[in-house]
DNA sequence: ACATTTCTCTAGTGCCCGCTATAAAATGCA
DNA sequence: TGCATTTTATAGCGGGCACTAGAGAAATGT
């Protein structure tokens, strides 16, 4: 029972493909023609884009599967073949979530030349990117698992947020390594309280701060940073 | 139908006293024995405040009447005698949660002399509070409510967060007016920073921030202020 | 043509949700 | 001892939840 072996020995299809290389027959070899069946009648993407926004705006556990089906405009059996579960589907959200809406902290860490000004851009685009029109304001991974009932979801977006104080700790640390920050700073202290900022100014966001309030909050936080350079007071 | 008023032209009790004033008898003007009937069998208020922790660990949502009714140690139809319904208990316990661990704020805003006093306590009030043993981590308002998916009760709890930035920004409006914070004083700016690092802090401490983290965190916070009196730094 | 594969549609499954009807139990008052 | 009043425990209400069985529909292969 409950095999991934079928009777004539050959492995199931696990057909849901896990976010990409969606099905170019892999296995045997095959590249070009269309898969072999009936034709998936929606795209996966566009279906896979509306439970995002549908999670983001009101989270993982207040989003039901009838919620999801009719957004996405399918069928619940749909839903299941493509997607897996809910929480699969879930997953999935959170990772083009992490690779678009959410890219830019990971792009400001790796392009700026310092810890200061990766942390000033990251505030100053998370003021803009919280507020943007045309999706829900706020960060997804911050407020989509609150209070939710599966803790394996609730722990797998804490996990995500402090990879971020531990990305935002060790380019601080950097940086006092390479003397363009005091020696006594406290990295752990100075990233963490970089994290309560994003996670404090989404939760602004949500409560119905503007892109103007929200970077007013940024630059007074800027001010923590011994001043280098330039300032026109 | 559904109508308050009985078959005999009495009015219908709506016994569920709204958290004081534990009916002595009112209407009647009785004051001492005995209510009536059979006696309740629990101590409501102790009723409460099992209710109060249990919708601080999982949320509004997530916290089930049948959950309330194990760790409340009583039946449905008692809860229901008592508190009206999920929605009105969970109303008195954020009333009696802010009248108790949440008090700190207003406390520290009545009591100290100074806007960034007043501010500087409240952040290290909060490092102790949001990671105290013996109850949940972080701040029942601003967490309890999230995704919920009955908005008045996600509003209610989003306009006690803005009440409190409101009254950050009037105390802070008040020191601008004494001279005690410079005239450019962006006071609203000031304000939902400061709400944003209590939120922030809150997040930190449900994501496993201990007080002393939290506090080195509240520590850099303050140094977007004035410099005044003495310093060490 | 015909079997094979895969997706879609209908219509459910069992479970838990918030909530309540009912009647028995426990009190005060006559 | 009744009788009125209130709370209790039992048991179940309709409804939404995540999820799926089964049959038909639409593409492929040979």
């Amino acid at each position: 029972m409950h095999s991934m072996v079928n009777d004539d020995g050959t492995m199931k299809a696990e057909s849901h493909g896990t976010a990409q290389a969606e099905r170019p027959g892999a296995a045997t070899g095959k590249v070009k023609g269309r898969p072999r069946g009936r034709p998936r009648s929606f795209d996966r993407e566009t279906a896979l884009e509306k439970a995002l926004l549908a999670f983001w705006l009101h989270g993982y556990e207040a989003t039901s599967v009838s919620d999801l089906t009719r957004v996405m405009d399918i069928g619940a059996p749909s839903l299941y073949a493509a997607f897996g579960d809910k929480r699969s589907l879930f997953e999935e959200v959170v990772q083009v979530y992490g690779a678009t809406y959410g890219s830019f902290i990971d792009r400001a860490l790796a392009e700026e030349p310092t810890a200061r000004a990766a942390v000033e851009r990251v505030l100053r685009e998370a003021a803009a990117a919280y507020t943007e029109p045309g999706h829900p304001h706020g960060c997804l991974v911050v407020h989509a698992a609150a209070n939710c009932s599966t803790p394996e979801v609730e722990q797998s977006l804490r996990d995500r947020r402090n990879a971020d104080i531990a990305a935002f700790e060790s380019r601080i640390r950097a940086d006092v390594a390479a003397g363009a920050l005091p020696p006594v700073t406290d990295a752990a202290a100075l990233a963490r309280h970089t994290g309560a900022m994003i996670q404090g100014m989404s939760q602004q966001a949500r409560d119905g701060a503007s892109r103007e309030e929200l970077e007013a909050v940024a630059e007074i936080a800027m001010s923590i940073w011994p001043r280098t350079g330039t300032h026109t007071g």
